[in-house]
DNA sequence: AATAATTAGTTGCACCTGCAACTATTCAAT
DNA sequence: ATTGAATAGTTGCAGGTGCAACTAATTATT
């Protein structure tokens, strides 16, 4: 019954992935709502290089964050339906759509900042930066023995 | 467009794991494919402990796993679609099911064992057994400091 | 024994994901 | 100029996830 006993045995390292993702991905929400927002760690994401680069097409947005054009286009689906964002389509190529953020949506982005950073302070508690840089560097041998299709 | 340009910049640790975990379910699916089968990673992670635990019941597939109860019943109810599994309930407590494989589930659970090997050895294909484990050590605390719901 | 609290499992809703097939537009080749 | 790739984005389908609310069965309380 104990929440952690399973630790012991051999967790596999994908296992421990699947887990540490779901998880932090809930705690963000469960932040979120604690800050009186409503916004979901992917919704996050994709809003991010919409506010570094105002008016990113939506194939870019997918490059950035390593998501699949079908997920962005669905996640800006929502978004749109939350009136956090608008999609503009471009003058001189119409197959692109530049996404641009509303008020509404600055603002969010603004508020989830704190969000951002306790989730983070979470997840690193009582770990060394040490540490972290450690794991940062193995996990990004994982990702490119994986993105070599 | 070279797709691990990000990587130089500052790409989080939670979008680094994220990305982990989607790649690698992917590249296990795919795997199975090649091998002719036809399973997902959760599902094999369902099929684990009623393969080593014959009838159990799903509260403990879910503790197992480490998931919901609400996603075990869902993809109980895929497995079972397939024919891998049978659901019986348990004639003390009849709110328990117990969960048995099928000969079918059975054999595909042999089968499936050298897609996790391979997918596995895909992971960690050039990184040493230390940096594996260092990986765990720390993927392990961040995950302890998740479970403290 | 009757009522209340727990527990196992299911269902509905909203969201995220990957894949394949599709539209519409732009670019390349001849 | 016309045909044939390639590209950006969408849609439909199947699956996985969390949450809240629910049923049915078991235990605890009094």
């Amino acid at each position: 019954m104990p929440k952690d006993e399973k630790l012991n045995s051999e967790i596999g390292l994908g296992m421990l992935i699947g887990q540490v993702h779901r998880l932090s991905t809930k705690r963000f929400v469960q932040n979120s709502h604690k800050f009186g927002l409503d916004i979901s760690l992917d919704q996050w994401l994709v809003l991010g290089p919409i506010w570094k680069n105002e008016g990113i097409a939506q194939k870019d947005i997918a490059e950035y964050c390593g998501k699949d054009k079908t997920s962005v286009t669905k996640i800006i689906n929502t978004l749109e339906k939350k009136n956090l964002v608008v999609r503009v389509p471009d003058q001189l190529d119409h197959r692109v759509k530049r996404v641009v953020l509303s008020n509404k949506g600055k603002e969010l982005f603004l508020n989830a900042l704190p969000v951002m950073e306790e989730t983070r302070d979470e997840l690193r508690s009582g770990i060394s930066d040490k540490e972290i840089e450690s794991l940062i560097t193995v996990l990004t041998k994982v990702y490119r023995n994986l993105i070599s299709n």
